[in-house]
DNA sequence: CGATAAGTTGAACTGGCTCAAGTCATGTGG
DNA sequence: CCACATGACTTGAGCCAGTTCAACTTATCG
């Protein structure tokens, strides 16, 4: 916990601090999926108290990742699926080239992996952007589970039809041109997912670099920057850093569109 | 049938029309799953006859669908995923500002409608490019069936899948920039499915319009029909008009940095 | 505290965009 | 079956958003 604290400059103006905290879910490895403050947004959502006590049986509580540690790497065998428990992490391909693409950011509550399951290897590597927590799902055994409890069945469906919908908003973002535009729908993505969770929408620290927020929305580093001294020389957010404080949030949802994704 | 290959030019100088009708599937509605060719490639892989008699039984065979017609509007409540018989669709959305974003391509032995699962409305518009044909799986019965017969459970799981790969196989292509290295992309991905589809690899008729092949890949249609042209000057393509005849497939696989994907 | 990574800002360059003017294809009605 | 209308495609010219390269400041961490 203090740990993901720590990476928080310490003089801040905006000190969020304690909410992040206290907030970003149970580091602690015993806590089960009906206790967990998560359940709500996770796979558990639809199943009742027996199922849930199943899904128990199954998942596997991983240990606390450091910064910059993996989950799975691309072409590694597919074995599970990865709920965030706490932090957050990036997943990217190498291209032959040797650089490096950011396809997707995972918050608490989220998961990964779900690249995996048609080839039964990994589609990308899955890193730690700050220390983090996790549940391993493996899958064989939720495939047998969903078979036997018909709510969990649907509940995966859905959340592999979410996944869908997010990496096509994404795609329809990123062909779209305008560079504020995708850096206003990253901040208000980010401010909604927080929003779910109980944090704040207004406050929040990206975390990612900004060379991984340019890859991942397919513009330089350079460019995110500049978009962020714009987006606060006109007074629609505040930054400092990684620290952002959303100061005009209609604003924002003007820049990117509002495409109702957010 | 025949209104497929009417719109091929009559006076055209690539002739691969006989393999483009006989090919391209049934319009017969009444040809069960376990009879259509595209079994191998769609939804009942990995099922007994058994399992696909149950299968057929709640596959609805649609009716032929002359180009432009829709299969699926935006916003409309979700019900069914299609399978493609014949002919070739696309999925778009249509922006705030009233513009259409290409966001997929389908042909025969592909599913459609899956960005609809998660919030149980369309998440995308579907229409056909061309005369085609399509058999409509309601999903909740899917859903039930599924629950009964483990393999197509999995089946469907490893579908969708795929569909999440291929949104971030897009994802990746769109963001790194280089608008040949799109189209390259695009061409290689119609001949792999094509070959897939036991279709010539090497010649093809695009069935989308310049626009349309812009808006997917995010440039303009100017774009698409410069970097034809550079293409052809290279020999590296034969284009006329819609008509595709890949010359150098080792070069187009250069440049299109051979995303494994194609 | 010093080294290294992350972020900012400036200046010049350029790929793709916009606008425009044309050709070519398709299909519709007389 | 032709003529004409409309939509699809091509090509050129100028422009601009975002890139590249570079110099610098600010954070982070052993």
């Amino acid at each position: 916990m203090k740990s993901v604290a720590k990476s928080i400059p310490s003089g801040t103006v905006l000190a969020k601090e304690p909410a992040y905290a206290t907030r970003t879910c149970h580091t602690n490895p015993s806590i089960s999926c009906g206790e967990c403050r998560l359940g709500e947004l996770c796979l558990p959502i639809a199943l009742d108290a027996v199922e849930i006590t199943r899904l128990d049986e199954i998942v596997k509580r991983g240990r606390a990742l450091n910064k910059g540690e993996y989950l799975y790497r691309e072409g590694e065998e597919f074995k599970s699926i990865y709920a965030i428990r706490a932090g957050s992490f990036k997943t990217f391909k190498t291209t032959q080239d040797g650089t490096e693409q950011v396809t997707g950011l995972y918050l608490p509550g989220e998961i990964m992996g779900m690249d995996g399951i048609s080839s039964n290897r990994h589609g990308s590597s899955a890193i730690a952007l700050e220390t983090g927590s996790y549940c391993e799902i493996p899958f064989h055994q939720l495939e047998d589970l969903s078979a036997r409890i018909p709510s969990l069945q649907g509940r995966f469906f859905r959340l592999m039809g979410q996944e869908i919908v997010k990496d096509q908003q994404m795609l329809t973002l990123v062909s779209s041109n305008a560079a504020e535009e995708r850096v206003a729908a990253l901040l208000l993505s980010i401010s909604s997912r927080n929003h779910r969770r109980k944090l704040s929408s207004t406050q929040f620290r990206l975390p990612m670099t900004r060379a991984d927020i340019g890859s991942y929305l397919g513009v330089t580093l350079e460019t995110v920057s500049r978009v962020f001294s714009r987006l606060q020389k006109q007074q629609i957010v505040k930054v400092d850093n990684k620290e952002i404080q959303v100061l005009d949030m209609s604003a924002l949802r003007r820049i990117a569109k509002l495409n109702e994704s957010a």
